[in-house]
Parts: structure tokens; sequence; C-alpha cells
DNA sequence: CTCGCACTTCAAGTAGACTTGAAGTCAAGC
DNA sequence: GCTTGACTTCAAGTCTACTTGAAGTGCGAG
């Protein structure tokens, strides 16, 4: 298969916006397409490709945790650095789902507080 | 009591940057502070104030959100304010901790996933 | 040949809550 | 009188992942 698809084929392909494409171009996590006359030909496993760099984003992962992914060598060492990645992202998952809990029981608490003025409310007392 | 208090006191006094402390005010959710030789002068009701703005801000509430709060007359108003500010606060809550919760869900399942290369993976297969 | 669209580059804008930097002022201590 | 340190203002930088805008190019259709 040749490099034929259009940045506005991609696009359409992955429900990506053409500038998210260019941009992860310029963020060098996709290489750089052949062109044609000035403007980029894709190769149909672009999009599986994007598709992988779409769902490592949802998870998440930020663009350089993803870069380092896509560097890894095939095989083990991939399955490695994406075991650390998952291993960090649960752990700060965690960490996240731990704070918002926390916050929605003092929100629920706070919620019918009978203080008389905000200023005296005693869930800020404990805040010094 | 008077406004005795530098912004440096303050900040010492609750934790938050002499710069945080101006902008705050800047944002319209700290009053302007008295001045002495061109000096902010804080009375010490200002560190309840800024412990409520930590707390609310700590809370995940908007700095918008807080000056609605902060602009609401005392008593039942601001009472009413508080509670649709903490339900609005709780709906995103729940969908956080959900979507949080699914992404927990992926990445467990995906840690040891036994493709042999990423762009293969079978949880790709339904990101399409 | 011209229209219009998809494409190109590069710079700048977006959101939110601050922080940082530059340049200057003020009062106290030595 | 000079240094020091805390303060002042105002503009600009930070972080992330893009989007938006301006100005220009290439190509197929009519």
């Amino acid at each position: 298969m040749k490099a034929t698809l259009s940045i506005g084929d991609v696009a359409a392909a992955t429900g990506l916006h053409a500038s998210a494409i260019r941009y992860y171009e310029d963020a060098g996590i996709l290489p750089k397409p052949d062109r044609v006359s000035g403007k980029r030909r894709y190769h149909p496993d672009t999009i599986d490709r994007l598709v992988l760099i779409r769902f490592c984003s949802r998870l998440g992962m930020r663009l350089t945790d993803i870069r380092g992914l896509l560097a890894t060598p095939r095989g083990t060492r991939a399955k490695e650095y994406w075991r650390r990645l998952v291993d960090g992202k649960l752990d700060e998952l965690a960490g996240l789902i731990n704070a918002a809990r926390g916050v929605e029981r003092i929100l629920r608490e706070s919620r019918d507080c009978d203080c008389v003025t905000l200023e005296s409310c005693a869930f800020l007392r404990d805040e010094r």
C-alpha cells in the first residue's frame, strides 16, 4: 500500500482535526509523511497510529509519555514501558479518586451547614 | 481591631504567596485594603476570608463561583447559593469519579495485554 | 481562465490560577 | 547616607493540547 491519504482523509477517518494531526507531527509523535506537491500524503497505517494516540490520550496519558511509548522498540521493551506508564496512571487515578471522594464528603457535610455567616462556619475552623 | 497586617503577614498566616493575594484583589474576590504609604494594610478578618477562599478553591470551586458566593448577601441567600454550588460540584464529581473508574478498568485490562505490536492490540479495535 | 476548496506555514490565541521578572519605592537599622 | 528587605506596579510567562487566523499555493471543475 502506498501513501495515498490526504490529511483531510485521515482527519475524517480518525475524527481528529487536520490541525491536530499537524500538531502531532510538530510534537514528534507522528512521523513526517511524504509530500506530493507540498501536500502531506499518509499511509493507511497512520490511522492506526492515530487511533493508538487517541486511545492513550483518552486514558489520560500525556503526549510526552505517548511519544516515549511510540519511540520504544516493539516487543518486550514496549510492553515494559506500557506497564510502567499504566502503573503510574493507576496510582495517579487512585489518588484522584480518593481526593474526589474526600471532597465529596466535605461537600455533602457542608451543604446543609447551619452556620450564620460563611466566615464563622465550623468547617473553616480546621482550615488553619 | 485596625488594619495592621502587611501582605507578608497575611501570606504567612494563610500559607498563600503575596502574589496570589494581590491576584485575588485584582480578580475582585478580595476587597481593596487600606494603604499606608502605598503599602497594603489588612484587617485580621481578611485571613478568615482567605481561608474561606482557599477552602472553596480546594473543593474545586472556580474563582468566579467564589466571587459570586462572597458577593451574595449573608443569610438565606448565601446558603441557597452555596447549596447550588455544592450540588453542581457533587454532580461534576460523580461524573469525574465514574470516568476515572472507567479509565481504571481499561488500564488494568490493558496492562498485561498480550498483543504482539501496539498497533494490533485488541483494545484498539473498538476505538474506531 | 477563473472559482472554490483543500491544503500549506507560521504566529498567536484559549482556558485557569496563579507565578515570575523588571524596575522602582519606602522605612528601618547601622 | 547607605544597605537591606519587604513592598509596589505592570507585563509577561507557565502548563497542556490544541484551535484559530492570516496570507498564500495547487489543482480539479466548469
